[in-house]
RNA sequence: GGAGGGGUGGCCGAGUGGCCGAAGGCAAUCGCCUGCUAAGCGAUUGAACGCUUAAUAGGUGUUCCCCGGGUUCAAAUCCCGGCCCCUCCGCCA
């Protein structure tokens, strides 16, 4: 949530923001809205006081064995007015909490300028795109071709956007979990299996409620959620608490399957894994202290770039505009791999810091040194997305011959297995 | 699923209608004492929101004893609903 402070004393910096995002919001609509509430606040707590006051006095009267008709009707009348007001207060900070709820993270000052993907800048590039002697296939076609994807039995037992993974394959993406989370562990940080079954109030903390309902999956009867990423679980993982500053910063690994309602892709990317209702990925999670946010977020990108260096997969990295900025970020970077079969750079990780933004809503605290709690700043980052992991290998390894070579870093992870044929 | 017990501050734990933001203990911080450490002695130590303020300093008001309703002039305390935890039984992986 912004900052309702920011909100009220410098609210030019809320709308210049929104601008860059190129969104338009009624900014002094919501300022209206803080200002009815904070005025039935005032309202209730001068005739709460009163009252306060006045039922002493009829405690003592009573005491005294006094006379205390009056003074009875006096307070149930004032008891009434107070309900009555409490009723308006409650309206009041519920309307401006649900509008509130809806304004996107102020953005870092360094966020480059811009309305879409296309004006993102790439920052850094490593390794170059392979050559082929042959023209190189999607993974789609290798895969099937392989005998290790199969699209069609997925969609039978569930529907499209579903991926089977069989023999090789599928021991490949477990492959890349333990590999990817062998890694990360070995790097200061800490292992995590969260639920992957949450409630809507970590949905609201982290901000995939209540604007984006309609990207998630719901069960039914209960208020469980299917977690959209490993985010979710793992930031609220401290909702609520005061951390020791001693602890800080905290760093945590976790891979969850992630499940995807993609309301607003049809027809997007719709052949092949890259994107799907149900993709397993691992991610980095941190929470700091706020000075530390900008070189945590350069050391969550180093982190996980690692990854697609050790497995030699050519990227490139690109910092989001201010138009193509998630609603919960401060700034992002994207790592995107290159997709041979594609032509094509595809994201592959997405690393953000959300600032203040997540701990505000989910109460994530830190003591400072002698000093009342001040809210952390929250990071998070694909370290990486597996399924597309998975795709970056067969594309940018497939052989003439129609097999793939198993990475290095990820044969002793599979038995040794160095290439995948269809034998 | 059945039966019972319980959710109070950083932790433990008292508190069955007003004098309770809450006894007592632990922990922590500061000071005294001390060759050092421990012990001992004294003091301090919850959070949110609002008003005030340059201030996340100080002052001040309100709220908060799991959450939401109700009774009452007044609720940590009484009543109803929900959530969560524990124990036993059943069932299951």
């Amino acid at each position: 949530m912004i900052d309702p402070k920011l909100l009220r004393k410098n609210p030019d910096a809320v709308r210049d923001s929104l601008r860059r995002r190129r969104m338009d919001m009624d900014v002094q609509a919501l300022i209206c809205k803080d200002e009815t509430r904070r005025d039935l606040q005032k309202r209730g707590d001068d005739l709460r006081s009163h009252q306060k006051r006045r039922s002493e006095e009829l405690a003592r009267a009573m005491r005294m064995k006094v006379n205390t008709d009056t003074l009875r009707a006096e307070l149930r009348d004032l008891s009434a007015q107070i309900g009555a007001l409490e009723e308006e207060q409650r309206k009041a900070d519920a309307e401006f909490e649900s509008e509130a709820l809806l304004y996107p993270n102020v953005l870092l000052p360094d966020v480059p300028d811009g309305a879409t993907g296309d004006d993102n800048p790439v920052v850094a590039t490593w390794g170059e795109k392979p050559a082929f002697a042959f023209p190189p296939k999607p993974h789609w076609d290798i895969g099937e071709r392989l005998g290790i994807l199969d699209f069609e039995r997925a969609a039978k037992i569930a529907r499209s956007r579903f991926t089977a993974l069989l023999g090789a394959g599928a021991r490949m993406e477990r492959a890349l979990i333990s590999f990817m989370m062998d890694l990360h562990a070995g790097r200061g940080y800490t292992e995590v299996w969260p639920p992957f079954l949450i409630n809507a109030a970590s949905l609201t903390g982290t901000g995939q409620l209540p604007k984006f309902r309609a990207d998630l999956f719901k069960c039914e009867d209960v208020d469980l959620w299917l977690a959209p990423t490993a985010e979710v679980p793992v930031t609220n993982l401290h909702a609520g608490e005061i951390l020791s500053e001693e602890a800080l910063p905290i760093r945590y690994a976790a891979y969850t399957p992630c499940f995807r309602a993609e309301a607003g892709a049809a027809g997007k990317d719709t052949r092949g894994m890259i994107r799907q209702h149900q993709f397993d990925k691992v991610e980095l999670v941190k929470f700091c202290r706020p000075e530390e946010s900008e070189a945590e977020l350069e050391g969550l990108r180093a982190d996980a770039e690692e990854v697609l260096r050790r497995l030699g997969l050519h990227y490139r990295v690109v910092v989001l505009s201010s138009g193509d900025t998630g609603f919960a970020s401060a700034k992002t970077y994207d790592l995107e791999v290159w997709l041979p079969g594609q032509n094509a750079y595809r994201e592959i990780s997405s690393c953000s810091t959300f600032t203040d933004f997540q701990a505000r809503r989910a109460m994530i605290r830190y003591r400072p040194k002698g000093g009342s709690p001040a809210l952390v700043h929250t990071l998070n980052g694909s370290g990486l997305a597996v399924g597309r992991t998975l795709v970056a290998i067969l594309e940018n390894f497939q052989q003439a011959d129609g097999s793939v070579m198993v990475p290095d870093a990820l044969r002793g992870y599979m038995g040794g297995l160095d290439r995948l044929t269809s034998a």
